[in-house]
RNA sequence: GGUCGGAUGGCCGAGCGGCUAGGCAGAGGUCUGCAAAACCUUCUACACCGGUUCGAAUCCGGUUCCGACCUCCA
C-alpha cells in the first residue's frame, strides 16, 4: 500500500506524512465558536477531519484528536460594534452567557451524532482554560513579543518580523497587509493602541459592562482571538504536534497568529501538517453567519428552509460532503442534495445483497484493482470522490452477478462484503443499514400483508391489490413486486 | 488596493500531457396486470485567444468572468 500524502498548507504541495511518533498522531481541529446553532458550514470541516482520523486509525494510528469550544465570545463585526457575542446573545434571551453557550454546544454535538462525526479525544473549552492563556501570554511578553498598552496585551509582528516571517502560512506579507489595512474603513476598537495594524490581541481589557471577564496580571479582561487555540493544543498535544486543520476562511488570521504565538512561545514549530478545507458555497457565494445565508442543520433535515422542498437525512449530507474533495468548494443546491441520496441509496441497496449472491465454485470477477484504487485515492490526498466512484464500480460488478451474468465464490464475494464494511462504513463513515428489521412482529405482519396481497392479484384482484400498495405507500411502506416476489422497505 | 484560489456536459463533481472518472437528471430497453423499484445500454464537456508539444481539459502567456481572505466566521 502507498504511503498517505497530504497537501500542507505550509509549503504548499503534496507530502509525505509521517507521524512524530511512530504510529501515534496528534490531532487538533479548530471547532465552533458556539454563539449560534448550527448550520451547514459547520458541517464540512468536521466530516473531513473526522474521515481523516477514521483513515489514519484504519492504518493502525493511535489518534487523539483534539477540538475546542471557543466560547469566550470574540468582537463581531461592525454593526455589533466591540460588544462580546456571547453577551449581546444573552441580553437578548435573558439568560447566563455560560447557559447560552451550553445550550449551543450541546446543539453542535447533537448535530455531529447525527452526522456520525465521531467525539474528539478531548474537547477543551476556552473559558476552562483561561490560566493556561494568561501563562502562555506572560511567557510571549518576557521574551519580548508582546506588550501591554492600558490593560491590553498586543503581540509585537515587527518584533517577530526580526527572526521569523510573519505570513508563513498565509502567504501574505506584512507590508501589503499594512497598506491593505488602510484601504476600507475599519474602526476596530483599540486600533490605535497598537504598535503596529499588523498587531493583534492577545489579552483585551474588559469595560464594566462586559459579563464575561477574568482577573489577570494586566487587569479584567478576556482573551484575545487567536491565544485559545495555541494554549490548548500544547497543553493537550505538546508544543509541536502532527496536524492542525480548520477551514480555508481561518488560514488568516487565525491560524497565522497561532504560529506567531507558539513559536515565540515554545521556540519550535506548532504542527508540521497544516490541512485545510474548503467551504460549502450556496449560490457561489460561502455560507456564514455573518452573510446571513445559512441553513441550519435541523432546518436541512426537517425541510424547513425556503430552499428546500422537504428534509434531507444526515447520512445524506454526509455522503454529498464526501463526494467533492475536501480542498474544492462544494456548491449547495437541493438538486445536488437529491442526486447524492439517490445515488447513496443505490450503492447501498447493492451492498445489501451482497450476502443474498449467489456463490459458485469458481469466481469470473476479480475486486484487486477497486481495492487498490480505493487506497491509492485515499492516501493521495484523502480523495473521496474517487474513493466513492470506485464503490459504485463495485456494486456495478455486485449487481452483474445478481443478474447472472457473472459468477462468483464465497471467498471473493466476503472480500467485497469485508471492503465495503472496511471502507463504507469503517473509513468514510458511513454506516451501513441492515435490512433486517429489528421488530419480528411487524415482518410477521408484512408477511401476511404482502400473502393477502398477492393471492388478490393471482386473483386479478387488482382494486384490492392497488388499495394495499397505496395505503401502505401512504404509511411509508413501499412495496416492490418482482419475479420473485413481493419484498417491501420502509422509506 | 493587496494576497490566494477557481472557471469541466442540464446539475453536483473527479481528472492535472495520450487510455477522455463517478453520481443525478434526460433518452432507449429488460421486468411488470399497472405502477414503483431495480438492472442494462446511451447522448450531451472541458470560459476565451495565442503558444509549447507528435499529442493539452491537463503545461506556458494573455483576456474575460467568479470566489475567498485582508474584520468574527467552518
Amino acid at each position: 500500500m502507498s504511503e498517505l500524502k497530504l497537501y500542507n498548507t505550509l509549503g504548499r504541495n503534496i507530502q509525505n506524512f509521517q507521524s512524530q511518533i511512530p504510529k501515534k498522531v496528534g490531532m487538533y481541529v479548530c471547532g465552533p465558536t458556539v454563539y449560534g446553532p448550527p448550520h451547514l458550514g459547520h458541517v464540512r470541516g468536521p466530516i473531513v477531519f473526522d474521515v481523516l482520523r477514521r483513515f489514519l486509525k484504519y492504518q493502525g494510528y493511535k489518534v487523539r484528536f483534539v477540538r475546542n469550544i471557543t466560547d469566550v465570545g470574540h468582537l463581531v463585526g461592525d454593526a455589533d460594534e466591540g460588544e462580546d457575542k456571547l453577551q449581546k446573545q444573552a441580553k437578548i434571551e435573558q439568560l447566563e452567557p455560560m447557559e447560552v453557550a451550553q445550550s449551543y454546544t450541546d446543539q453542535y454535538n447533537w448535530a455531529m451524532d447525527q452526522l456520525n462525526v465521531q467525539r474528539p479525544s478531548i474537547e477543551p473549552k476556552a473559558s476552562g482554560h483561561i490560566i493556561e492563556q494568561i501563562e502562555m501570554i506572560q511567557t510571549i511578553m518576557d521574551k519580548g513579543f508582546a506588550y501591554e498598552v492600558n490593560g491590553s496585551v498586543y503581540f509585537d509582528v515587527m518584533a517577530y518580523s526580526i527572526e521569523h516571517k510573519y505570513g508563513e502560512l498565509s502567504g501574505r506579507n506584512t507590508d501589503d497587509l499594512i497598506a491593505g489595512a488602510g484601504n476600507e474603513s475599519r474602526s476596530l476598537e483599540g486600533q490605535d493602541e497598537k504598535k503596529s495594524p499588523n498587531d493583534f490581541a492577545l489579552w483585551k481589557r474588559a469595560t464594566p459592562e462586559h459579563i464575561m471577564q477574568w482577573t489577570s496580571p494586566w487587569g479584567k479582561g478576556y482573551p484575545g482571538w487567536h491565544i485559545e487555540c495555541s494554549a490548548m493544543s500544547a497543553k493537550y498535544l505538546g508544543e509541536s504536534f502532527d496536524i492542525h486543520g480548520g477551514g480555508m476562511d481561518l488560514l488568516f488570521p487565525h491560524h497565522e497568529c497561532e504560529i506567531a504565538q507558539s513559536k515565540t512561545a515554545h521556540n519550535h514549530q506548532l504542527a508540521r501538517y497544516w490541512v485545510h478545507h474548503n467551504m460549502i458555497t450556496i449560490n457561489g457565494q460561502k455560507m456564514a453567519k455573518s452573510l446571513n445565508n445559512g441553513i441550519k442543520v435541523t432546518e436541512l433535515f426537517e425541510g424547513n428552509h425556503s430552499l428546500l422542498s422537504r428534509g434531507f437525512g444526515p447520512k445524506t449530507l454526509r455522503f454529498f460532503v464526501l463526494q467533492a474533495h475536501y480542498r474544492g468548494t462544494l456548491d449547495f443546491s437541493e438538486e445536488a442534495l437529491i442526486a447524492s441520496e439517490k445515488g447513496m441509496k443505490r450503492l447501498e441497496s447493492a451492498i445489501g445483497i451482497i450476502k443474498n449472491l449467489k456463490v459458485s465454485d469458481e469466481s469470473t470477477i476479480e475486486i484487486g484493482d477497486v481495492k487498490s484504487a480505493i487506497f491509492d485515492a485515499l492516501n493521495d490526498d484523502l480523495n473521496t470522490p474517487i474513493v466513492i466512484a470506485q464503490l459504485f464500480e463495485l456494486a456495478k460488478r455486485i449487481q452483474i452477478v445478481n443478474d447472472g451474468k457473472e459468477k462468483i465464490n464465497s471467498v471473493i464475494r466476503d472480500e467485497i462484503g469485508q471492503l465495503m464494511n472496511e471502507v463504507y462504513n469503517d473509513i468514510l463513515g458511513m454506516p451501513i443499514t441492515s435490512n433486517e428489521s429489528s421488530n419480528n412482529n411487524l415482518d410477521e405482519i408484512m408477511s401476511l400483508v404482502t400473502d393477502i396481497r398477492t393471492s388478490a392479484k393471482n386473483e386479478k384482484n387488482y382494486a384490492l391489490s392497488d388499495l394495499i400498495r397505496d395505503r401502505l405507500r401512504a404509511a411509508g411502506i413501499t412495496l416492490m413486486d418482482s419475479k420473485e416476489g413481493t419484498t417491501w422497505k420502509i422509506d
